[in-house]
DNA sequence: AAACAGTATTAACAAATCATTAAGCGCTAG
DNA sequence: CTAGCGCTTAATGATTTGTTAATACTGTTT
């Protein structure tokens, strides 16, 4: 599943440039001259991100970005600016038209490039952030506390709620004990290493064995789907 | 761990110049006069940053860069053009070719060191930033401590995934023994040299024997596509 | 071709790390 | 005030990972 992107500057030349790198990085990119366009296409297609150039010709940049936060399915598009100018003003004036950042010309296509994925990345992580997390038959609520496994209720304890709320809200990627602990534990109290193993143990009853995996001498994780 | 720069140029005033002003500030600077001279150079040292005259007879800087992104070794490398012309035209044609920045002439030895510290700088950041390697079929995961091969993940053991992992984050860069117990055993314990071997023999069968080549008498490396 | 230096391979051993169980302690609800 | 729950630890057992030793191999030098 490539990211969609949406690229909208009324410069052919910058259109062309961006595109080609953005497009060898494997996105899936398409171009608008226009603010209106832009909208067009916009709402149509809800690209994951938005690169938009200030200065454009009758509809410019921030009047079109005022317009996109407007639309409902584009709330968890991130929009970033595109402006040859770096002025402190212009760059206040875009962020509170609804931009999440700024790219200043010229454009260097590696900085470009890195800048986006760090865009794409920070919106996952939002996405991420939302209360309820899902993996398989589990759904882990924050809010209520709560653990569901295929439609039944688990109540967990403090620790292990945290334990595991920890581990699925990245679903693959390893803890450490070290992070466990600072998070678990922030500073208050040394515990031994046997303790973390005994809530993963618990867990692991509730849960079933194959949810969370072993690493060994590294750490541990919740198995990805 | 002094970073090196790669400068290409065909005037030997140029090259004396600059490599006298970066010397100095403890870069490690190797020059070259040509295009070809350049790419031979660039294959064999993997340094971290470029500097390209865009003027040169033969092959130009632009042609050279074409042909130096097309390097594996090379992707983390950031390459900068350098020409006296500071027309638009060709710095937008000159970034398209893959540079990451353009420096004009004539050159003023303090604004280009400055320069040369900002984009190296930005290269950290760069290569920091994704905890991924690739190379063919192979994906190093550093977040999930896993690797796939072909779509198929594999779990390595700790000392397994830091050697593969210190192999993979300089393709076709030769690591010797010495290198390797420095990385893998930081002054902890001292371990005879048979155990790299066991290592390497168990990546091997993991990943493949084509993978990891030996160089006799000097150390290990991964092969670069 | 023999001696040599360096690497490969295998299996056996040692060490590190994790799992499991049971038990104790402290807090809180009833 | 005490039963119960949750948290932690200790003790022991299980497993994986790391290391070494012994031996075989490969290529190079004399």
């Amino acid at each position: 599943m490539k990211e969609k992107i949406l690229l909208v500057d009324d410069e052919q030349d910058i259109l062309d440039l961006i595109s080609y790198n953005l497009d060898r990085e494997g996105y899936e990119v398409r171009t608008a001259n226009s603010g209106t366009k832009a909208l067009e296409l916009a709402k149509a297609e809800s690209p994951d991100l938005i690169i938009l150039d200030v200065m454009m010709p009758e509809m410019d940049g921030m009047e079109t970005c005022y317009e996109l936060r407007k639309v409902d399915e584009l709330k968890n598009t991130v929009i970033t600016f595109l402006s040859a100018r770096a002025e402190d003003y212009s760059q206040i004036a875009g962020l509170d038209a609804g931009a999440d950042d700024y790219i200043t010309k010229p454009i260097k296509p590696r900085v470009l490039v890195s800048k986006v994925k760090a865009l794409l990345r920070r919106n996952v992580e939002i996405v991420d952030e939302s209360r309820n997390i899902e993996s398989g038959d589990l759904i882990l609520d924050r809010d209520k506390y709560v653990l569901s496994k295929a439609g039944e209720t688990i109540n967990l304890p403090k620790k292990e709620f945290e334990l595991l709320s920890l581990l699925m809200s990245k679903p693959g990627k390893v803890f450490t004990r070290e992070v466990i602990m600072d998070r678990l534990w922030e500073g208050e109290v040394i515990v031994g290493d046997r303790t973390i193993d005994v809530h993963i143990r618990k867990l692991r009853e509730k849960i079933g064995d194959e949810r969370i995996i072993t690493i060994k001498g590294v750490g541990y994780k919740f198995r990805a789907e």
